[in-house]
DNA sequence: CAGTGAGCGAGCTTCCGCTTGACTT
């Protein structure tokens, strides 16, 4: 019987409409997008119209000819592809590769996927928008001109494999930028005046907290005023309380999402997805890549009934959030559980705590407010006109912050006080603070800057993030902190004293760190290509955009009137030969007389002794992990290309210790032994090489567990247990198998029956050779 | 893995945004 077809983007989806609808209706999922520009050419004709070269995305073939079978005998062929810009270019792919006329084409769009929504939507289909697919094409042609004409030039000027793009150029922007703040950073400090009371005359032994709201610039300013206080009398000069709200958040986004788990629960953004996706998968969430802060009827409904079943009518205020970020295209719903009855969901911890954060979360955004009172308490003395303050906050109604808690929502309690109270100090210091450099950003604060800046979308963020890493621009770290000493001064049982104390400053940790190819790309694109990683670049496109998707511009004019002269320049900077390299001279080698320069080689920062174009070849050192660039000496870069330097004789063969692509290591006998990281190269005599190839040839003892010479083949020991190896390949043990009790005529079975591998990253590696 | 970095010239690299599996000797 013939059936009715409808083609969704997600699988999950498919299968959650198909329960909804029964038999009569096939659902199938085009996992994506189907066709795209091709992978290696430009694929657009910029002499013509820009005419876009579309071709099926590898991989996809098996998706397009279900497609193409289903639609043969379906009654009916309704495209819901997502409710968006990219929705509706795939809906149109969908209909050229289906041969189905784009005007004829039931396309429909789900915003919520209920039953009774998606029955709604089927009885109002509409025909393919081509101006909204016109906005795409310019999106995706817009973004491969950029990319495919600024990549090659950075292979060029800088280095091979580089990248740009309209939005990883601005992540590394913002990145190179923070930590030029930080770089050009002063910190000042100022002594902060804290005091600690008890009422005179209670019996409570709450202490109250106070401050001076004025800060000391200087240390004998500081005494004078502890040195005032001495002989003081404290008094309350006034009580004041204010009543005030703390709203519910709103429900998480995809952003909000990779912030909140980032903070709360430490997982980096590409850990939140993959653990949001199987989510969604089990079914348990609703779509995790979103914009929207849109809750179903349906979902309202649900979460109201738990709010009420759980706290009572008093908790629950449903209400409707507005999207604030820019360009959001909100094709799903906000990010919640599909049944709030389930508290709990997944099946491994970490699964469980991003699930229990997005149904507090869910709860939360549908509660009440909470009430808090607000106490600030101002304390005068008799020895100078400075006011104390002491602040308290009490929540009186916990609204939704019995289910979710910020991490700012402390509570602060004081104890009942009326003026003129009388006040004992027990003691009141003046610390010296420091103001704080501004932060590094970490990967969700990168996607919080980004969302608002209206780059990148929910199901790139993760991904960009990525890219900006493995393009060796940005670099994830931890960092230790500086010591630092300050000043305390304390003033207790009428006596003054002073001390020096250490701290530890500005520690942190997984921040991104800009490396020293990044900042020099990134000066490149800053000097040429301004206006491309302009932070507005991406607002004023997405207008233009807009228009075209309102009909109110045509988009091969658009893109002509940016192509044009932005490729001139691209050309102009091909045309002038000289290298960007981010090149510096520190000085000369007083042994050679030549100069030594630092800038970014092939592989990375290196420094140079001697000229590229004179006959004697120069040498070349790479810089170590912690040094930079821009702040290399002569002297550093001297000890770099010390190396490789002979260190004396072993067994009648030089040693020499070297540093290459996989960090510093001993040569002897055309063998090559790893220095371990933590040990200095500069310490490295010959007595300890010889004890470092001492234990390697020990471990590679053990590596090995049988060997068959006459079969040439080996069980060795590796990354992941036992495994053999022959003939330059690498086999498999099956399980439960000892490899110790291994004969040959057993490895040359399991060789036999090793399944002919022929995937395309063995073929690929191998070509490279 | 393989221990570079010039230059020669071959062949390669590269974008953003939509969606999931493979595949972990």
């Amino acid at each position: 019987m013939a059936r009715h077809c409808i083609i969704v983007e997600s699988p999950s989806k498919a299968k959650t409409i198909g329960k909804y609808l029964g038999k009569d209706y096939r659902i199938l999922a085009t996992v994506g997008h189907i066709r795209d520009l091709p992978k290696k050419d430009l694929g657009i004709d910029t002499a013509h119209r820009f005419e876009p070269k579309y071709v099926a995305v590898p991989g996809k073939k098996d998706v397009i000819m279900n497609l193409k079978k289903a639609v043969q005998d379906a009654k009916d062929i309704f495209i819901a592809t997502d409710p968006d810009r990219e929705g509706e270019a795939i809906a149109w792919h969908v209909a050229q590769i289906l041969d189905l006329d784009p005007s004829a084409v039931k396309r429909v769009a789900f915003h919520e996927i209920t039953k009774n929504a998606v029955l709604e939507a089927l009885a109002h289909p509409v025909p393919v928008n081509l101006e909204l697919v016109n906005a795409q094409q310019a999106r995706r042609v817009l973004d491969r001109l950029v990319g495919f004409e600024l990549s090659p030039l950075l292979w060029r000027k800088i280095k091979p494999s580089l990248s740009a793009g309209r939005v990883q150029s601005v992540a590394v922007r913002l990145i190179v930028e923070r930590e030029a703040e930080i770089e050009s950073f002063a910190a000042e400090s100022a002594y902060r005046v804290a005091a600690r009371f008890l009422p005179a005359d209670a019996e409570g032994k709450t202490e109250i907290n106070a401050e001076l709201p004025k800060r000391f610039k200087e240390e004998n300013k500081a005494e004078a005023f502890l040195e005032s206080c001495r002989t003081a009398a404290f008094l309350v000069d006034d009580v004041e309380k204010n009543k005030a709200k703390k709203q519910a958040p709103p429900p998480f986004t995809t952003s909000t999402l990779q912030q909140e788990a980032g903070r709360k629960l430490r997982f980096s953004v590409s850990q939140t997805m993959m653990l949001a996706q199987k989510l969604y998968e089990d079914g348990h969430i609703t779509y995790m890549r979103t914009d929207s802060l849109n809750l179903s009827s349906l979902a309202l409904a649900m979460i109201k009934a738990q709010i009420v079943e759980m706290f009572g009518e008093a908790y629950s205020h449903p209400r409707k959030f507005k999207t604030r970020s820019k360009g959001a295209q909100e094709a799903h719903e906000a990010i919640r559980p599909t049944d709030m009855h389930l508290s709990e969901a997944g099946d491994n911890k970490n699964v469980r705590s991003l699930y229990r954060l997005i149904w507090k979360r869910s709860m939360a955004s549908q509660m009440a407010a909470a009430d808090v009172e607000r106490t600030k308490v101002r304390i005068r003395n008799d020895k100078n006109t400075e006011l104390l303050e002491a602040k308290g906050e009490v929540v009186t109604f916990p609204g939704f912050l019995k289910v979710y808690q910020q991490d700012e929502d402390k509570e602060n309690l004081l104890p009942a006080l009326k003026k003129e109270d009388k006040l004992t100090l027990i003691e009141m210091e003046a610390v010296e603070k420091f103001s704080q450099p501004p932060a590094r950003y970490s990967e969700p604060a990168l996607v919080k800057k980004m969302e608002e800046l209206g780059i990148g979308r929910p199901s790139t963020y993760a991904p960009t993030i990525s890219t900006i890493q493995k393009r060796g621009y940005v670099e994830k770290g931890d960092k230790a902190g500086e010591a630092r000493e300050y000043r305390r001064l304390l003033l207790k049982d009428g006596r003054i004293s002073a001390e020096t104390l250490s701290e530890v400053a500005n520690a942190a940790k997984a921040r991104l760190y800009p490396t020293d190819t990044g900042r020099v790309v990134n000066r490149f694109l800053t000097e040429y290509f301004e206006d491309i990683i302009n932070y507005n670049f991406t607002a004023g496109i997405e207008q233009d955009f807009d228009d075209i998707a309102e009909g109110k511009r045509e988009w091969h004019a658009m893109i002509r009137e940016f192509y044009d002269p932005f490729h001139a320049r691209i050309e102009q900077n091909f045309d002038n030969k000289t290298n960007f390299r981010g090149e510096r001279l520190l000085g000369t080698d007083p042994v050679s007389g030549k100069n030594v320069y630092a800038k970014i080689g092939r592989f990375g920062p290196i420094v140079q002794l001697g000229e590229v174009q004179s006959k004697e070849k120069p040498r070349f050192a790479g810089l170590k992990d912690d040094q930079r660039l821009d702040t290399l000496t002569l002297k550093e870069a001297l000890e770099l290309l010390a190396y490789p330097k002979e260190i004396g004789n072993y067994e009648g063969s030089p040693l020499t210790v070297a540093v290459g692509r996989y960090g510093p290591y001993i040569k002897h006998k055309s063998t090559f032994y790893p220095i371990p990281a933590n040990q200095d190269i500069a310490a490295v005599d010959l007595e300890h090489a010889i004890a470092l190839i001492g234990t390697a040839r020990e471990k590679e003892s053990n590596k090995l567990i049988r060997d068959f010479p006459e079969e040439k083949i080996k069980v060795l020991n590796g990354r992941y247990g036992p495994y053999i190896a022959h003939a330059g390949k690498n086999y498999r043990i099956p399980k439960n198998t000892d490899a110790e009790k291994l004969t040959a005529d057993n490895c040359r079975e399991i060789i036999r029956q090793a399944p002919e591998k022929d995937h395309k990253r063995s073929s690929a590696r191998r070509k490279k050779k």
